[in-house]
DNA sequence: ACCCAGAATGAATGAATGTTCATTCTTCGT
DNA sequence: ACGAAGAATGAACATTCATTCATTCTGGGT
């Protein structure tokens, strides 16, 4: 199913009245960066102002700075929470003890990265326009670099099992870990550029490939 | 930010006069798509401004909106120009008959793609750069979709040519092309935002690992 | 030698943006 | 019921940027 690119079709959470509502500061700082990643999917990075995300959250202007304390703050916990969610997710699948097979973990791993929650557009396109400024920015490639070492361990060290159960010869983990890694990332971006030519079935088909190469005996 | 000391570099690529000097129109437009490229590499392409880019160049503010119509343009001709580059740079390989030995071929394909003159930081950035924003400009999207095509057309055809060559079962050129062309992308990903953990060699090493189980015969 | 088409310049302009803060409003403890 | 703490607002401000265009300058043609 593909989700009709602009159409906003969120129900504010408050029922249309235009009374002030004041909530805990947390709340607050969740509800401008989900209306922060809206706008950068939408609009792009470059293009964003804190007029957009403000009116996008249901806010004044001055509240962004607030509790951010600029907008460079904003778009940084911005990236910080997708890059949480992305990693926290895969890495709590990797170390999951709830699923004994590994063949199974893989696929578990391999539905979480192509599969409903983060192949949305609007994840995608944050991801990479953040990527697209880290170059110029390190504060971005730190926080990405933080999540990401510990993501790629644990994929190593899932793919170490993996190799030693399967009696798998003339393979390296950690090369294979950071193929697989870098596949998946190449993939995303597929999806995001150039979605007629790249389907999400078809995505899934390429990475599975990889998988089965390189682990037959785990994956059919 | 308050940085800009309005010093003038002496050391400008012209001869160090400060004469104004007349150029054909092609070589203005190229002298300002080099500087657009610094620039965004430099700085990002949110942060990126036409003073910034007509200083680079060494000349005047105006002249950028004389010989493009806009900014808008001047980044969008900048993205053709690298597209292009790139993307002929694969092809002229792909089909070169000059490399009758396939897997020379596809190891010369590897050594562009990973080697020197892609891999700089200037061009990965300006890459990705536009990537980040392809989600939300679909101008970006169309520019890059035109010539990507042609050479995952082409990179297609020489796996065929490989498959054929190889007698290799169970293979789909067209899923593998996919794959690789992915693979390629995430390793050029990791390499700008992550370069302390991947770097060129191990980059090359990965790409290799994955010709390597796919074609065996022909990569050692 | 000289002239002029048009390349190049950069001060000026107007629009847009991030940030501030005086003011208004809501909530909660008493 | 009441008042204070502080959350929320948005008009105002200063800055920055893309674009314009009147003017200056250059080099080839005569």
């Amino acid at each position: 199913m593909t989700d009709t690119s602009g159409a906003v079709i969120e129900a504010l959470p408050d029922t249309g009245s235009k009374r002030r509502q004041i909530r805990p500061k947390a709340e607050r700082r969740q509800q401008l960066i989900d209306a922060t990643i809206r706008c950068i999917a939408q609009h792009g990075l470059s293009a964003i102002t804190m007029q957009m995300v403000t009116r996008e959250a249901g806010l004044s202007v001055g509240i962004a700075n607030l509790h951010f304390e600029s907008k460079d703050n904003l778009l940084k916990e911005t990236l910080r929470c997708v890059a949480q969610e992305y990693h926290g997710g895969q890495i709590e699948i990797m170390e999951g003890e709830d699923i004994p097979d590994l063949g199974e973990r893989l696929d578990a791993l391999l539905d979480f990265q192509l599969g409903r929650g983060v192949t949305q557009r609007q994840k995608m396109s944050v991801w990479f326009a953040y990527y697209g400024e880290a170059g110029a920015r390190p504060v971005y490639q730190k926080i990405v670099s933080t999540v990401d070492r510990l993501a790629a361990q644990k994929l190593e060290a899932l793919f170490t099992d993996i190799i030693r159960e399967g009696g798998y010869q003339d393979v390296d983990a950690r090369e294979l870990a950071t193929g697989y890694s870098a596949l998946i990332d190449g993939l995303h971006l597929g999806l995001l550029v150039t979605p007629r030519e790249l389907s999400k079935r078809r995505a899934r088909t390429v990475a599975r490939g990889f998988l089965r190469r390189a682990f037959p005996r785990h994956i059919d």
